[in-house]
DNA sequence: AAAGGTAATATGTTTGTACATAATAACTAT
DNA sequence: ATAGTTATTATGTACAAACATATTACCTTT
């Protein structure tokens, strides 16, 4: 085995494992419904108890990455990739929750006029510049996302940030700009030119298309992103209860 | 306490822990930031361990549900505003806010062999049957979702039942029913012969494709339902606060 | 050959115990 | 008074050890 756990870390076993376990998924060493080693033997690879292992399984578990099954063993949950509505992270965070590495095709930072969609969303001024970010993001090989996000001046982005960074760290972390409430709009469409070159399709190939509204705690508007996902690579999850 | 653990129910404790939580929780018990007893303490009331105590408290934490802060305590988390309950209006409930009066083009009801994924879902035999309903749906003159819903034998469908009602009307009513959490799962795809037909579409048109899985309050799978959406008729709204 | 019973094997449940760590409260020295 | 230290108290981490239970695989009986 590649990887081990370093009992002297300040880091906790089970999130060791956890990680460990999740580079594992990543590198498709159990991919596609293998069954993984069970958990007494794992526990004993990791030289960690199985109590602790647990730990890091239910984790993965409840993240719906693995799944369980009696007298069967544990394996990986296949599923495309995916985004929970409920959970706030970056879509680079959750690709790496996943085991996906994102590679940034492009990325380009604009000062723009803004379309009436979004300067009636910003409740600007038409012309107030508005900064534009573009990306093209995907797996290794294929670039499966457009996206583009237009962000209210209020918040103070100058357009020579690190948006490398998660987005929503930066804005945290940096222009103290929280965003608390967001709004989407999920349909289908047909790709168009611009968007067959983006994500190297035909033009009419089915896309996933996605505009999402986000607010600050004051519910004040501070960014309106659309993305355009190629059919199939992208499944969007959305979990309710009343 | 109202509530308490028997011991010799063969319901495991952490899980009869986890749901008293639930209820304590709901009846504002321990509401609004009001901090819990300690673990130890709790676990003591409850006659378990503390082990199994946070095996509950845990999932609580995991949802959401509940904020663990080290030497203050746990407590209820702040609850976000999510509009949640308005994603459960029924398809045409929510087409009829929307100014649209929907036609019924056709409706199927049919016992069926459980596929692969539905024999998973309802954790059934392949041998036992499923009342599956099929619907398409749309505006006055065109046709612009396919709907079809896979309904556990749990429920007691006859198949004979009125489905011009409301359908989860229906269930609470005639079968005591209760539909309290879904999960979805939304993707774009091609239409293929199938679906281009019922929707009236060329074969390859977008579609918005849309999986839910729909549980009652114990968690235990009553419907599976997926629905075909022609592109530009329908958009999908989420609302997410944190 | 089909039906039924049994063993094997994985996860599931539960407890008891111990020490670590973070955050606050209480105390102490300057 | 205030800064710095220490104690307290909650959660956090970790292990070992049993027994329960579901499911498959295998064996046995009819």
């Amino acid at each position: 085995m590649r990887y081990s756990i370093d009992h002297k870390s300040p880091i906790p076993l089970h999130a060791q494992a956890e990680t460990l376990l999740r580079q594992l998924i990543a590198e498709e060493e159990y991919q596609n419904g293998k069954i993984m080693p069970n958990e007494v033997e794992l526990a004993k690879m990791l030289a960690i108890s199985r109590t602790t292992l647990r730990q890091a399984i239910n984790k993965l578990v409840f993240e719906g990455l693995l799944v369980r099954k009696k007298r069967l063993g544990t394996k990986v949950a296949q599923a495309g990739v995916s985004s929970k509505s409920n959970n706030w992270l970056s879509f680079s965070q959750e690709m790496k929750l996943r085991g996906i590495t994102i590679r940034n095709f492009e990325l380009h930072v604009t000062w723009e006029m803004p379309n009436t969609e979004v300067m009636r969303f910003f409740e600007i001024k038409p012309d107030k510049q508005v900064l534009k970010m573009e990306r093209v993001r995907g797996k290794t090989d294929e670039p499966f996302v457009y996206f583009a996000s237009y962000f209210h001046p209020r918040v103070g982005l100058t357009g020579d940030e690190d948006f490398k960074r998660p987005l929503y760290e930066l804005l945290e972390h940096e222009h103290s700009v929280i965003a608390t409430l967001s709004k989407e709009e999920i349909s289908a469409i047909a790709a168009d030119k611009f968007i067959a070159e983006k994500l190297r399709v035909p033009i009419g190939s089915p896309i996933l298309f996605r505009k999402r509204f986000v607010f600050d705690q004051g519910e004040r508007p501070i960014e309106f992103n659309i993305g355009y996902y190629k059919a199939d690579s992208f499944v969007y999850t959305v979990e309710s209860s009343r």
